[in-house]
DNA sequence: GGCATCTCATTAGCCTACCTCACGACCCCT
DNA sequence: AGGGGTCGTGAGGTAGGCTAATGAGATGCC
């Protein structure tokens, strides 16, 4: 398959999958992006502003207004960066762990009930794929 | 891999990807998912809108702005069901199908880049991916 | 044959989640 | 000390979804 082909079908089936998950969110408290950017707080050495926005794929000026709703909410601290008083750091509060380890789980129910209907060969490409897609997006 | 976690880092991968590739349209006439649609448009048998959109899976009224749209570039044409007057076909143009062949191949380019650089397990199991993903994004 | 009900496309109005541009605060370098 | 880059943030705009409501046409049931 050439490479053109290979990225329209992907870039097809993308689209069609970020809908169906943004539609499942019906019953939650906390929007897919929302958790997505805590989960990057929990993993990011030094999550500042910009990091973290980098990491999410998204601009600076967007992540803000991420992380003000979800500090609003509880679930984010900020403390002074030590040495660059430009610099913000922003952490997970235990709040916020504690909903992230009661929502994940419930927010991924359908798409995992989903995966387990698949073969053991589909699912086992579909694991080897995720790292992969995650490499295309950081470029 | 729990199906949950692969649930959650699939969902993860995916946001970032949809990001990703939604931020290089630059330069382009057409957005990512109008393109998409005209490609549905193109395969399926008695395109209807609610069938258009549920191919997309979107619902009718966001299927009724976007084939508007594309109908106001000339892009699409409607035509009365021969049988059922309530529905309406769409069908692409002339122009359409001549900028389809223009475009999708400028448009994805970049990631046709990217992928290019994948080692080729990589990209096999890309290719494979993709339909498992599709599948998924019916349900 | 006529009324109730259902389906389809459409409109109106809303919301989320991005973007760019502009700005003030701060760092570093000479 | 002062000039250029970087950081977070505010303002404002846009894209692309959604639900609810509406009107036209189909269908089903006496």
């Amino acid at each position: 398959m050439p490479a053109i082909a290979l990225a329209d079908s992907l870039r097809v089936a993308l689209v069609r999958m970020g809908r169906r998950m943004r539609r499942e969110r019906a019953d939650e408290n906390l929007s897919l992006h929302h958790l997505s950017a805590l989960g990057t707080l929990q993993q990011l050495e030094e999550p500042t502003l910009a990091r973290v926005a980098a990491a999410e794929c998204v601009k600076p000026p967007s992540m803000v207004k991420t992380l003000q709703h979800l500090e609003s909410l509880g679930y984010v601290e900020r403390s002074d960066h030590p040495s660059d008083g430009r610099m913000v750091l922003f952490r997970i509060s235990d709040k916020g762990e504690q909903m992230i380890g009661e929502t994940r789980e419930r927010r991924n129910r359908a798409l995992a009930s989903a995966i387990e209907q698949l073969s053991p060969e589909d699912r086992a490409t579909l694991e080897r794929a995720v790292p992969i897609i995650e490499r295309l997006a950081e470029q």
